[in-house]
DNA sequence: TATCAAAGTGACACAACTGTCACCTTTTCT
DNA sequence: AGAAAAGGTGACAGTTGTGTCACTTTGATA
């Protein structure tokens, strides 16, 4: 016994991380998000009580998502199978870095609402740490990776390559191949 | 015949470079500058009309000391050294990168003012991406860069590895051998 | 078809940021 | 000492965002 709702819950957080990426954590407030749902402002705060819920929760929803795709990792035999499928997963979701990155901005002494998630987020960030963790730990085990760089910059490299921007626009093909090797063997000649 | 500037214009630039970093673009308001600079809101008016006057002359001033300082790649014999001292170079400043990020963001309908110096924010832009792309050629025809490697994309991995969050507080002496090391060689072994 | 609960609206009071300006302060030059 | 010029201040009006709330709309169900 309800009416329709104007917009769903996917349509909310896609507007949420669109208007998120373009105009950063302080520049996002309601009035975008309302007009951009053709919605009165005032109909948002029936869901949330400000944008610090909102942002949490969507990140929540979002960091969730990678984490399920994530742990299909474990079907894949081997380093470098789990490296291509790890890299393509990565290469469908080039915003995670980014949406992480802005997760650390919004403040804690909001409410407790917003508390709980942001430990939320924490604990998700970690366990997909942990996953990846165990990536590279294969890696070094099989003798894949190279065993005197430090565990934090392979990750951290294979993050923000991912979110190189390609201004010049080369195929996406051979920009996912190329970037592939250059993590792999790098960008210099064996001579 | 006048009275001492209670900040100078590095401090101001100074000031500027941190509160960008901090808040983002949209986030960074004159109220912030002013507090930071324990100056009255009014005095900042005095040099400039607006923030987007102030962000772009900032981001002026930085991108030719950037470009300056990349001018001396001329002075280094050969591509390997050349390397080396672009390396440097962009670890000095890791923040280049995510400032022009933001220079993209600044709308051009505010000024004339404004206008022009995006016009010129872009002029040294290109003139940077200039003399990197002669460094690339130099790279390519030495036959140290893989020459399948499209340009644009070697450009991008480097300055874009530079901006990888040292979460873990790995020493700086080591981050920076790592990463020369995986954008030369990869991060996997030669088995 | 009458009811009721969820969904949505628009107005209100408040807070923050913006741009301007009359006025005050400090310094230097004559 | 007095004028001139630049630096600085605080208040004002305007705009945009915030959070709340009484009220209306919608649609399923009893």
């Amino acid at each position: 016994m309800a009416r329709e709702r104007k917009f769903s819950m996917d349509e909310l957080f896609s507007a949420v991380k669109e208007l998120l990426l373009i105009h950063g954590y302080e520049g996002f407030t309601f009035s975008l998000l309302a007009d951009r749902l053709k919605v009165s402002r005032g109909a948002l705060y029936k869901y949330y009580e400000n944008k610090e819920e909102l942002i949490t929760d969507y990140m929540i929803t979002e960091l969730n998502q990678f984490l399920t795709d994530l742990q299909k990792i474990e079907h894949c035999e081997g380093f470098e199978a789990k490296f291509d499928f790890l890299m393509n997963l990565i290469f469908d979701m080039p915003e995670v870095q980014q949406l992480i990155k802005i997760a650390v901005q919004i403040p804690v002494n909001v409410n407790e609402k917003v508390r709980e998630n942001k430990a939320h987020l924490d604990k998700l960030h970690l366990e997909m740490y942990t996953h990846l963790q165990s990536f590279i730990n294969l890696g070094k085990h099989e003798k894949k990776l190279k065993a005197h760089i430090a565990d934090g910059l392979i990750l951290g490299f294979i993050f923000q390559t991912i979110a190189i921007p390609n201004h010049f626009g080369i195929p996406h093909s051979e920009w996912v191949t190329s970037i592939k090797e250059i993590i792999s063997h790098g960008m210099f000649t064996n001579n």
